[in-house]
DNA sequence: GAGCGATGTTACCGTACGGTAACATCGGGC
DNA sequence: GCCCGATGTTACCGTACGGTAACATCGCTC
């Protein structure tokens, strides 16, 4: 006999409500304990769900994972100035924007730590999971990249590599924030810290104009 | 009846060989399959070895891990230009030599997946495994940091920050050429775009004298 | 109110893992 | 010749995992 088997799902006999409470527990396994421990187990568990309604409703933990990367969206839009490559063909302005849009990325990723859990996935192994997950982050990213790097006029004088540059930076300071408190004397855990980072990059984002730094 | 249970190690009866084996498969293991398909069982099968033995040399694999560190080490005074810190009050040659060093590691990264395998383990999860690995990496990079990061004059004009980005860009972009062939338009799984990647780092480096790039 | 599909739960299977006990075998010291 | 520690191998245990069959229950349709 069971103590309180009727105490389970809020919203008793609802499959959205049941697929709302795993995708909430994936995120919770993956905030809590990392992309490493995450299993079905752990997910039902957290979930307070039975096993079999995860493969009934998403097939696959890496179902539930894709199911999750279509629902809550992750790392798109997150440019903050405006709308997207309208901009004059003033040098300066163009620079601030892809300097906002630098930096905004680099929070967006500070702020949603399961997005960074899967950046670090697909860097130690090509798993089915981390590939569910690139193909739905390529998806929702695809716009934004190409505001960022869609302007031939800005490329073709290797500002592009800079922005690469620095952008691969600051995904791996995110990266590394979550776990390590500092990198070669920057202090990542901190938001002082951090915010550091971020005037770091934008300098060097606006970097043809001053060149001291 | 086994087949060939007396073909085994080359050197029958050696400690020393069997221990050297089980290093020699560990790298073997984490080139062929990645960190997250390392286990013990891999490892002794990898290396033709019987289970116990593991446990009775290096008491864990974490113990195998610390020992791999050790004995092979990884990503130390791989600076390439010269004696460490003596360099001329002249600033055009001390950022050369820095802008040196930066490719030097980047470079050594690329040449060893093994290392690539613990950078990217340490962002995925703080587990026994990649703590053993850190301190270990740690012990060896030290001297490498205090030559790149301990010039106090050089670093009191914010140049820090731009050797600290260039670096975490480098190892992000060294970290991703593993397993995916490009990141934002750069080529990361040739050496002609490898060398794009480098020269763009060594140009960033330089920064203070060009600033056009 | 009978039927039936959708929802939920229990219990189980096969597998792979980390780790260990028990048993063979070698090899040098006396 | 004998002994004993070191080396090596087999077989096993408990556990946790992914995945599924079987059974219970709800709720809507007609």
């Amino acid at each position: 006999m069971p103590a309180d088997p009727p105490s389970r799902s809020a919203t008793p006999g609802s499959r959205g409500a049941t697929e709302e409470a795993l995708l909430d527990a994936l995120e919770t396994v993956l905030q809590r304990d990392g992309l490493r421990q995450l299993s079905v187990n752990a997910v039902v568990e957290a979930a307070g769900v039975g096993k079999p309604l995860l493969y009934r409703y998403f097939g696959d933990l890496q179902g539930l994972v894709q199911a999750w990367g279509k629902r809550r969206g992750f790392w798109a839009e997150v440019a903050g100035t405006g709308p997207p490559s309208h901009h004059k063909p003033d040098d300066q302005s163009f620079r601030q924007q892809i300097a906002d849009e630098l930096v905004a990325s680099a929070e967006y990723l500070r702020a949603h730590p399961v997005t960074l859990e899967f950046l670090a996935e697909e860097l130690t192994a090509t798993s089915d999971l981390s590939a569910a997950f690139a193909s739905a982050r390529e998806d929702c990213r695809r716009p934004y990249l190409k505001t960022m790097l869609g302007d031939r006029r800005y490329l073709r004088r290797g500002n592009h590599r800079v922005i690469v540059i620095i952008h691969a930076a600051l995904i791996y300071l995110a990266m590394r924030s979550r776990r390590s408190p500092n990198f070669m004397g920057l202090r990542l855990d901190t938001d002082a810290g951090w915010r550091d980072v971020l005037n770091m990059a934008r300098e060097l984002a606006r970097l043809p104009e001053n060149a001291r730094n």
